[in-house]
DNA sequence: TATTGTTATACTCTATAACTATA
DNA sequence: TATAGTTATAGAGTATAACAATA
């Protein structure tokens, strides 16, 4: 089957990821509205389950995003009793982010929505590329250096 | 190998998706910088040249933005000589937007930049993998109905 | 009256830079 | 003087709603 050159990007790998992945994000965003929370909330809560609790600097970094962007998530995760702030009595300057109860019920609640937006997005695949997508993302995210729960 | 089930979602092929597909869009953002494009631009002229000259809300709706987008991003184009709007003369309301010369140039430009792009990101993986992705990610962008060039 | 395109406006997200407290 | 965190500000991107032209 020979195959013309493709005259787009349309078909691109880096663009599909780019498409898809905008479009589960939104989807993502809407299922967890119930939850009165946004991807961001959900990936620092679960930034603080790997890694346990960490100062605000290392979990920018790890979420890859401002310092600034950490104290707008933090305060309104801490708000709604998500999560605490402790000063590190060695190190005053530091906050130590960890997460309470409320904080570990939303987390659960929120991999639960991901989990359900897994099932009807691979719904066209069959089993085996349904275990290649997700052996395939693994990979790539750890050569990205992404978060990740496995390491 | 028993799995322990997933305590965050950052292990979702969802999640992953948000996650690199972010990722890709901005390095290819970086990269049309060059070419003094956005991804969204490229997406237009993609439109452009898969489906034939439509009019703005047509394109507006393969691109799934809203049809005031579709007029910024047309104003641009046109203003660097990549579309050339004209009036359908049986329905005077109707903009039909069409590639010229130096639009089918940046699309080949962006095309490139595209691929060089999914040689970078696939590297890390081997060739059965590569095509699986390929193959896998077009199966998906098929069932959610979005632009594609094998059409 | 309905539709296409356009303009005006506002909102969300996030980064940069300035600042405070602590080291 | 350097670092952690915070606050203030600004910019990009995009949508919604009001409007104009045409049907």
């Amino acid at each position: 089957m020979a195959k013309r050159s493709a005259r787009t990007p349309v078909g691109t790998v880096s663009f599909r990821l780019g498409v898809l992945g905008a479009g589960q994000e939104a989807r993502y965003a809407e299922r967890l509205a119930d939850l009165e929370l946004k991807p961001k909330h959900v990936a620092l809560l679960s930034a603080l389950r790997i890694k346990g609790a960490e100062s605000q600097l290392e979990v920018a970094a790890v979420m890859r995003v401002a310092p600034s962007l950490v104290v707008l998530l933090a305060d309104q995760l801490e708000a709604r009793g998500a999560i605490e702030r402790v000063r590190d009595p060695s190190d005053r300057r530091r906050q130590r982010l960890h997460l309470t109860e409320e904080g570990v019920r939303l987390l659960d609640a929120a991999t639960a929505a991901a989990a359900a937006l897994d099932e009807e997005l691979t719904a066209p695949l069959d089993a085996a590329d349904r275990a290649a997508l997700a052996r395939i993302l693994e990979r790539l995210a750890i050569a990205n250096d992404l978060l990740a729960e496995d390491i």
